[in-house]
DNA sequence: ATCGAGACCTATGAATATGG
DNA sequence: CCATATTCATAGGTCTCGAT
């Protein structure tokens, strides 16, 4: 019971936050058991990534797999509510520990905010203040010029744009929409917060089969970082509002595509990079006999070295690691 | 008087937030 | 991480009003 709220904490962060997992589990065990009959085009694109999902959960805790597919469906349902309690409690803690220091991050150390602005009084922030404003401003979009309109609500700004702070040095060059994407430094000041510091999951991986940052852990930074910006103070997923599990899907989409695997191999390389910085990134490409592989972790050394050294902003950040 | 559509209220359980 | 408080969504109830 124990064991299942840590994997259910780690499965939001790093698999996917925002689902129904008595939905996901039913349809995974549902179709584990055709699975020998239907050919894998048989599902749609969705069902695909839920059986991805759902294979990732199974290996992150042993035993588990045996367990569900008993089929005892009250034990079912038990699991997956300790699942989902724990998915929904990282996240909610997770808000709350951002929620008391982003405002921090938004200025530099001695600097203030003007207009001034608490911590606890989210009603200040999102599109009413500059300096969260400014970064929530989506992609494309002068916030200089556009600010009454978005402020008055003349303007709406919904959860499918990509708001300038996932961009490093919050710039995005319209001709090279990868460039810099995902690799902000806000970004990265929310994942070491999430994932690296005294709260969080510190020992990332140890129950469970990650050892490398998710597509999803980095959408899920993203989707953490653009809440604590926003004025809404509750989380929700079905909010039209905030668009939270619209963003958070768009950017699980994004890095998933099929047409985006080497700029996202390369984002994952250099999270990796800042994140696991004892793993040699290239040597974790290399995956099993496959020469494909290696050519592939060949190029992409060759890539990494083109692309030099992480954000400059980076030694800024405060080393909140032991 | 009867009916149904809609506005408004209320109780309840589920989802979130928060203090310790 | 847990226990408690707060907030939200929903179902069901009551009331009003215009049409028949």
């Amino acid at each position: 019971a124990e064991s299942l709220l840590r994997t259910g904490r780690s499965f939001g962060r790093s698999i996917h936050a925002l689902c129904n997992v008595h939905a996901m589990v039913s349809n995974g065990i549902a179709r584990k058991g055709e699975q020998s009959e239907e050919p894998e085009e048989a599902f749609t694109a969705r069902e695909r990534r839920e059986n991805k999902m759902f294979a990732a959960l199974l290996k992150s805790l042993l035993g588990l797999e045996a367990r569900l597919m008993a089929g005892d469906s009250e034990d079912i349902l038990l699991i997956t509510t300790m699942l989902q309690k724990g998915s929904s409690s990282a996240r909610s803690e997770d808000i709350k520990i951002l929620k008391s220091i982003i405002l921090d991050w938004l200025v530099v150390p001695g600097d203030t905010l003007f207009p001034p602005m608490s911590a606890n009084v989210k009603a200040d922030c999102g599109f009413r203040h500059d300096a969260t404003g400014a970064l929530l401003c989506p992609v494309g979009i002068d916030w200089n010029n556009l600010e009454q309109k978005i402020k008055s609500g003349e303007l709406k700004v919904s959860g499918e744009q990509w708001p300038i702070m996932v961009y490093a040095s919050y710039t995005y060059n319209e001709d090279a929409p990868w460039k810099g994407l995902l690799q902000s430094s806000i970004l990265l000041k929310v994942f070491r917060q999430i994932f690296t510091s005294r709260n969080g999951p510190r020992n990332i991986g140890m129950h469970t089969s990650l050892t490398s940052v998710t597509p999803a852990s980095i959408a899920y930074a993203a989707v953490q970082a653009r809440f604590a910006l926003l004025s809404s103070a509750v989380f929700s997923r079905s909010n039209t509002v905030t668009d939270s599990e619209i963003f958070y899907n768009c950017v699980i989409d994004r890095l998933e595509a099929p047409d985006n695997i080497r700029e996202v191999d390369c984002l994952l390389a250099w999270w990796n990079r800042l994140i696991f910085p004892d793993h040699t990134p290239i040597s974790r490409l290399i995956s099993k006999n496959s020469v494909l592989a290696k050519i592939k972790a060949k190029r992409m050394a060759i890539k990494l070295a083109a692309l030099g050294n992480p954000e400059t902003l980076l030694h800024q950040l405060p080393d909140n690691e032991s």
